[in-house]
DNA sequence: CTCATTTCTTACGTTTTAGTAAGTACCTAA
DNA sequence: TTAGGTACTTACTAAAACGTAAGAAATGAG
């Protein structure tokens, strides 16, 4: 339950309207989003199949994060009424858009990755 | 205090290690992370001068972030022994190069958040 | 009727992050 | 001797994020 009038609400609000750094933050932090938004990248995929390929990620964590990223406008949510059910998962534009931003994030964090471990072994 | 053998610290560990994206979200993944690293990027700050120049953060945030930067190789921290105390930060190289990706999610931000808006009018 | 398949939902507990409020150590200047 | 400035610490609490385990609806196949 989220309290309206906490100092960090209120702290998180102001960024996230200011800086649009925080903004994307708050949009792909949670744990599954990165991976998720990658394996969307080349087009519609299933929840069965979106689950298989992430190692790891529990049914209660792939949907929450699929829930976030749908009310966030990344990602939209086809249902196709038949049974067995059939759901797909697909990027909207903004969440298309986002491949600049993962490219840049991906190449800092693995040659800052790489560097460190290297000085780890000097 | 951290238990090392969590489900919750193995998947992120396995997500740091395998994804760039991760591993990057992971060092500036705190509130004010990013807002200090901007406050960096022109040069070397006082630590006074930081705490007074962003608004809303408390000195114990302050410190636990610049802390876990300093850890992560993103600044370092220059102490010049004389009374009253004098403390700067400065950006380390791999800080200094976080610039483009930083200036990617501001846009990637900025952009979705104006969209959003607008959207929200109509 | 019972089983299988797919896509979740619910109840609950643990771990991590963020915040408040107060205190500390140092030396100087008055 | 007392007040003041800088750069923090410490103890405590609230809230958010993450995870496990089990269940549930819908319907056709056997």
């Amino acid at each position: 339950m989220r309290k309206e009038s906490s100092t960090n609400n209120i702290n998180e609000k102001r960024l996230r309207e200011m800086c649009g750094t925080s903004y994307a933050l708050s949009i792909i932090g949670g744990r599954w989003k990165p991976t998720i938004i990658c394996r969307l990248m080349d087009g519609k995929v299933r929840y069965s199949e979106l689950r298989d390929s992430i190692a790891g990620v529990s049914e209660r964590m792939l949907v929450q994060q699929l829930r976030e990223l749908e009310k966030d406008g990344i990602l939209i949510r086809i249902v196709h009424p038949q049974v067995p059910p059939k759901v797909e998962y697909e990027l909207t534009e903004d969440g298309l858009c986002m491949q600049p931003m993962l490219t840049k994030m991906s190449e800092w964090g693995n040659n800052h990755k790489a560097k460190y471990q290297k000085e780890e072994l000097v």
